[in-house]
RNA sequence: GGGCCGGUAGCUCAGUCGGUAGAGCAUCUGACUUUUAAUCAGGUGGCCGAGGGUUCGAGUCCCUCCCGGCUCACCA
């Protein structure tokens, strides 16, 4: 079943300055004067999108005053005069001026900064000439000869340029380049006087020159550690400028990294039980599955209203329905709410299905991943999150819900009468959208007075079976439901069910959604005929579930907030451009 | 949406009691062919988030708004 949530955020961008005096007055001041200018010239001319573009008709929502403001700044960074940007362009002009292209199409490497780190001593005592493409992150000048790191993946190689080698030609084009700049290198590796593993220059040559300029923090290397200096801390910079907060800060790619680790041991474990990975509809015309606000859209041609997809369980069921008997889907669920460090409007989760299964299954899949999510990123199943050690290993703790509000919270549900029940929930100022029912208070009362209190993983068990329409009758206790949810460090990180296939029951259980609606509960699950139809055919019973892979990311990568688990977290847009 | 905090140079940050906007790094000029936060010397660079107000005078005080963070609410 459905799932849990998340979020996330971003930085702002600095803009441009006024233009001040180009150029210095050094003797070549008049004629870099006069090149800057035919630079702003042709940049302007080339760039300015505003007075001549085309003018189809824009779509409706560019009208909104905030995509204004966006378009606006975007022409303000064309005027930008900032004047390390306008010294770049200048650089651009002459290197073309000196016959280099700037931006070449395409360069040999032969190894990656990380192979040439790996096999360093066996090259350094071939002598062979390699070759390395990467991004310039800093500089040592000395004259004729300069010092320099550069970055590929995320790795650091030193290189060492000097011009009675490369030549005064491609040291003076060596000398046009800038912090960010991408550089092609070819050289035999050899070790300096210090005893860094460093690529000698036979030939450099420029890839792609940057006119923008990167804060690339410095590093030094102290104690044998590295210790940053300057680094770009502000998150909203960091949320907005994806791209260069990956470029800059290393830790950041690696989490990223991990991410797709996870993701990949995940997949593997699932088709390896014998899972077939499919995909089915964002967007949908009856959204379900969950109880959240879907975001709306329209389909132009069918002049049709759709919902992009909240979740993926209903698609999947029908596929079992259809005869695959063991599906599951990775990918975006979108629900229209508010954002916070666990929340972002779409995120990323997994469902599997499972026939002939039950929940109890379920929890042994659910175990399995996280255990081995664990241990493909720390090689154990303990690890720390924001400072608590959490143990992952199997079996779960687990606890049914009545367990969890008296252990946790302290109080005897079932000692509680309705009227007792609703007083707790009145003082707290607790409500229940649509209206009291026994069962949703008491999954509220859990929500308020457990959720954060479950740290080590557990799995809370047997739901009130007010509180989903998807679930099957628990079948030791008809005020119950099979299903339960995992929590770690206080988190929801899933859900599941017996699946429901009886399809008299599922159709009482949808009528009484659309009852609840009527009563105020906007998040009440919709009617969903076509899947009732297919339930009708024929469901075999099955075990689901769904997960939450962002939550399980930030959780095993030690991030505080979704948003540092996302490459491009939701945010408003930039109210002055960049 | 409420509360609290923040927005000053490309980056990281100072800025007292309301009195001419600062530092380091980056950038520019010069020196330097094994440096590594390279070093040395000299420069440039600010709509202090935006708009109003108070004041002789506002980065600083007041109001409104924008963007962000935390938190509460909402919400799996």
């Amino acid at each position: 079943m459905p799932c849990p949530l998340h979020r996330a955020r971003e930085g702002r961008g600095g803009r441009g300055r006024p233009q001040r005096q180009p150029v210095s007055d050094g003797p070549a001041g008049v004629a870099r004067r006069a090149v800057a200018i035919a630079v702003a010239v042709r940049f302007n001319g080339a760039l300015d999108p505003a007075p001549h573009a085309p003018s189809w008709p824009p779509p409706p929502a560019i009208r909104h005053p905030r995509f204004v403001t966006c378009i606006a700044s975007s022409r303000a960074l064309m005027d930008d005069h900032n004047e390390q940007r306008r010294i770049r362009l200048e650089k651009v002009q002459q290197l073309r001026s000196l016959g280099v292209n700037p931006y070449p199409y395409r360069f040999e490497a032969s190894h990656t900064a990380g192979r040439l780190h790996a096999e360093g001593e066996a090259l350094i005592a071939s002598g062979a000439e390699v070759s390395l493409a990467g991004r310039l992150v800093a500089v040592r000048r000395q004259g004729k000869a300069a010092f320099c790191h550069v970055k590929d993946a995320h790795r650091r190689l030193q290189v060492y340029v000097r011009q009675d080698e490369v030549g005064a030609a491609a040291y003076g084009v060596f000398g046009l380049c800038d912090l960010g700049d991408y550089l092609g290198f070819r050289g035999a590796m050899m070790r300096t006087r210090t005893g860094e593993l460093t690529l000698r220059a036979r030939t450099v040559e420029v890839l792609a020159k940057a006119v923008r300029p990167l804060p690339v923090p410095k590093v030094e290397v102290k104690d044998g550690h590295e210790v940053v200096h300057d680094e770009v801390r502000d998150v909203e910079f960091r949320y907005r400028q994806r791209y260069a907060d990956l470029a800059l800060n290393d830790g950041v790619a690696e989490v990223f990294l991990r991410r797709a680790q996870v993701i990949q041991t995940l997949r593997e474990y699932l088709l390896g039980q014998g899972f077939l990975e499919v995909e089915t509809p964002i967007l949908q015309v009856l959204y379900g599955g969950a109880a959240a606000t879907p975001f709306t859209t329209h389909h132009k041609a069918l002049d049709l209203p759709l919902y992009l997809r909240i979740a993926t369980e209903l698609y999947l069921k029908r596929l079992v329905a259809g005869g695959f008997d063991r599906v599951f889907e990775i990918g975006k669920n979108f629900r229209n709410e508010g954002i916070d460090r666990s929340h972002n409007p779409e995120f990323t989760m997994v469902e599997f299905y499972q026939a002939y299964a039950d929940y109890t299954d379920m929890m042994a899949h659910f175990e399995a991943i996280w255990e081995r999510c664990a241990l493909a990123l720390h090689g154990a199943t303990r690890f720390t999150y924001q400072g608590t050690a959490i143990d992952v290993a199997p079996p779960w703790r687990r606890l049914t819900m009545k367990q969890a509000i008296g252990d946790l919270g302290g109080v005897d549900v079932d000692a509680l009468s309705d009227e007792a029940l609703q007083r707790l929930l009145g003082e707290r100022g607790w409500e229940i959208a649509g209206g009291y029912r026994r069962g949703l208070a008491v999954a509220r009362l859990f929500e308020e007075l457990c959720e954060a209190r479950l740290i080590q993983p557990t799995f809370v068990t047997d739901f009130p079976k007010e509180s989903t329409p998807l679930c099957k009758a628990h079948r030791g206790d008809p005020a119950l439901v099979e299903r339960f949810e995992p929590f770690v460090c206080g988190f929801e990180v899933g859900n599941a069910y017996s699946e429901l296939n009886d399809p008299v029951v599922q159709r009482e259980l949808f009528e009484e959604q659309v009852a609840r609606r009527r009563h105020g509960d906007q998040e009440a699950h919709p009617y969903d005929a076509d899947f009732l139809r297919a339930m009708e055919y024929g469901m075999p019973p099955m075990g689901g579930v769904g997960l939450g892979v962002d939550r399980m990311v930030m959780l095993l990568t030690d991030q505080y907030s979704l948003r540092d688990v996302l490459f491009f977290p939701t945010m408003r847009p930039e109210a002055e451009g960049a």
